[in-house]
Formats: structure tokens, sequence, C-alpha cells
DNA sequence: TTAAGCTGGTGAACACCGTTCATAAAGTCA
DNA sequence: TGACTTTATGAACGGTGTTCACCAGCTTAA
């Protein structure tokens, strides 16, 4: 009884070249150029076609980023790169942040699709989906306590809040590079060393920080409050 | 001959109300969801009559954005502020780029229209138009290169590379709270203060920066070169 | 005062958009 | 073969930015 099996694997191949067809058009477009009927063109079905395969165009956008964040990976796992073993622990947290920004010059479309745009879905609405998102955090809190234990970093640091702040740096970068905000002479990834670097100093420099810690929530979205207006 | 006076006035009533409408919708909707059928039934005129004053739905978008950046003023104003006045020079920068991030607080949208979005024409394009945005950068690389002859700044930094890691901090702030990505227990004012004062304290620190320093382009929008793809 | 001209608003239309739905075709199975 | 399920489709709905022929009303000159 393979048909059944063969159904399956006919569906799952549409499903894939409706993603396929909307990433490309994404990465070559930008995604909110992007539409049904475009899609639907691309692959050659006609646009309620799609519509058997995901129930909105949202979808697909969920569909995209989850892709996006499986294609990231844990940037925590760069920390086990054979050139980092003997490396101070504050190489190893600049070096996650740097691969993040790595991965916002590597997959624009998709970092600003994550991180970046208000023109999209919230991720937060599918908290579930993103689950598989959930300990990445987590590692990155625990390279930084490592920083404190080995006294690289001062005890009164907060750790969840210095990846926030690292965060921050590398999504402002990120923001100027791809809303083409940057002069001619400014090279985005000088600035984002700048930025980590500086920020770093800061954290080493003993600075009171005044926020308070995270809450359990992923670095990339947040779990379930979403008091925001239409 | 008053009578061509009376036209004008009444032309630039029309105009000044599409524009208050544009900007309340906005407000409201935000930017991406107001349409110019919208505008048109709050002022009580036809879709058409509005393309009678604006050229485009971009047009009324870069006259948002001048009033925006008129309503954001100099930040570098905020130097003169009496409390200012015996206060060290760090404070008075730390001062100026608060002030940039309490206005991303204030007006979130035209925040968000200037200095984040990307579905948005590229005020880049209207070099002239804002033109006098111009000096207020260069008041801020003044206010830092004032921090470095009172000795609150190392004399290896770069001015200009430092205004763009503050500006950095207070668009990644921005950036997440607009997008809705903080955790509910996250006080995005205490991650601007604590970003804000951690690029000082690794100003401070005398770490080597890397980036060159800035052309000539406005710390909002670069001058000419645009070599974005569509 | 009347005729000409200009200014500015209008409705209709064009070509898009995301989405829905009845219909029809094709394939599967009893 | 006939019933049933699956799936693609064209047409349509209500939305978008924008254009254009038309026309009413005002201004101006004869």
């Amino acid at each position: 009884m393979g048909i059944k099996e063969r159904h399956e694997r006919d569906r799952e191949a549409v499903r894939r070249s409706i993603l396929d067809a909307a990433r490309e058009l994404f990465v070559a477009e930008g995604f909110e150029n992007v539409s049904i009927r475009k899609i639907a063109e691309r692959i050659e079905y006609s646009p309620a076609a799609i519509y058997g395969y995901f129930p909105s165009k949202d979808d697909i956008f969920f569909a995209l980023a989850e892709e996006g964040l499986r294609l990231l990976g844990d940037p925590s796992d760069v920390r086990h790169d054979p050139r980092l073993t003997d490396a101070p622990p504050l190489d190893r947290v600049r070096a996650v942040f740097w691969r993040l920004y790595e991965f916002s010059r590597q997959q624009p479309q998709y970092f600003a699709l994550i991180f970046v745009d208000r023109s999209v879905p919230r991720i937060s609405r599918e908290y579930e989906r993103f689950a598989f998102t959930r300990n990445r955090k987590r590692n990155i809190v625990e390279a930084i306590q490592a920083c404190i234990d080995a006294g690289a970093l001062p005890k009164t640091i907060n750790p969840a809040v210095a990846m926030r702040a690292l965060m921050v740096g590398v999504i402002g970068v990120a923001v100027l590079r791809l809303s083409d905000r940057l002069g001619p002479e400014e090279d985005p990834d000088l600035l984002a060393a700048d930025v980590l670097n500086l920020t770093l100093a800061g954290l080493r420099s003993d600075v009171t920080l005044r926020s308070s810690g995270l809450a359990d929530c992923a670095f990339d979205s947040e779990p379930i409050a979403d008091a925001q207006a239409s």
C-alpha cells in the first residue's frame, strides 16, 4: 500500500516548491513584495492552490522563519570551534554574537524577517512552533556566566542583561545595514566589531546596570504576553 | 487682489488636513496600514483629490518624515538644558542620546518611519529636502569631541565612530521595543540606559576601535550613494 | 453681462493584492 | 463501473495605489 506514501511525498514536494519559490522570491525582492500570485506563477500553479498547502500567507512566513531559525542554528555552537578551545571565555561570547551578526550578513532577509521587521506576523504568536529555539538563550547566558565565573566579567553583571545589551548591538548594526542608512565610507563589519568590543569593555568596567534579569523568554521571541494594539 | 492669497490658504488648509489625517491614522494604525482611500475618507474627499496635493503616497511619507525630523529637533539642544550647565561633558553626550531614545518612545511611529522601517521609501532619495538635518550630526560629534578635550574620553576615540556606536544602541533598543520582541519583565527604558552606559564605559576604557571615521553623512540619512537593488 | 479659461474634485477604471468558494477533474477503492 | 476523496481551478469579493476623462465653479477678460 505505497499509494498513500506517494501521495504524501507528492504533497511534500509541492509544499517544498512553494517554500523554495517563496524564499527565492523573498531573497530577490524582499518579503513584503512577494505576493501569493507571484509564488503561484513561479511554481506554475493557481494562486488558490497554495491555500491547499498553507492556510495563509502568514503561515508561509512562519514556515520561512522556522527555516531561518534552523538555518541559524544555535549561535552558541561556535564555542566548540577548535580555534576557540584555548581562547579566553570572553572571546567565546564575542564569537557567539559575531556568529549572530554574520547571520545578519549572510541571510539578511531571514535576519530581518526574524529579528527586525515590524510588518511581519509576530513569531511569538506561534509559541510552540518555535519552542526549539528555547534553549539557545540559555546557552548564551551560560557562556556569559562562564566569563563571570572565570573572573573575566565582574560578579555584579547580570548575564541576561549582558546578553540583551550585546544583542541590541547586533540588531542595531544590522538595522543600519539592512535599512541602508550607513554612509558609503562606513564598514558595517568594523562597526559591528567595535560595538561588540565597546559593550564587552563596558561590561568589564563594572558599570552598575539598572535592568533586572530577563524573564523566561527566548532571545528572539517572547513567550506569552502580547498586549500590542493592532 | 487677495483672491490668489485666499486660494493659496485654502490649498494649504487641505494639504494640512491630508497630513493631519495621515499622521493620526498612522499613529493609530501604523504607517503601512494607512491607505490613500482611508485618508480620503477621513478628510471627506475622493481618493483622487489627494493626488492634487501630493504626487504619490511616498511623498506623503516624505512630508511626514520631515515633520518628524522637525519635531525631533536637534537632539544636541539638550546640552543647553539648565540642569546640565555644570554637568560633566559625558553626561551631556548621554543626554543627547537619551533625548533620541525618548523620541523613539514618545513618537515611536515617527522614529520607526525615519530610523528603522525598511518598507518605507528611502529618505536619502530626497537629499536636499532633508538638508536641514545636516548640522545635527556635527553638533553631536562636537559634544563627543568636547569629552575628549576635557579628558573624559581617551584621545584615541574617533568621535564619529563613538556617535555611531551610541546610535546603534538607541536604534537597537528602539527596534526591540517597536517590534515587540522584549519579554514582559524587560523594561526598555532601563535597557536603553544600560546600553548607553555600557557603550560610554566601553569608550572610556580605551578599547581600540577599528572603524574609520564617518564620511560627510547625516546621522539619520546618507547623502548620495544608493547602490541598493530594487 | 457674457464667454472663455483655469482650477480642482469626481467617478470610473486599471492592475494589482490576500482570500474564498463552487465546480470540475482526477485518482482511489469497494 | 460507480461512489468517494483529494486537489486544482476560475471567478469573484473587497481591498490597494494610481490615472484619466469629465465637469462644476470660480476668475478673468472682452
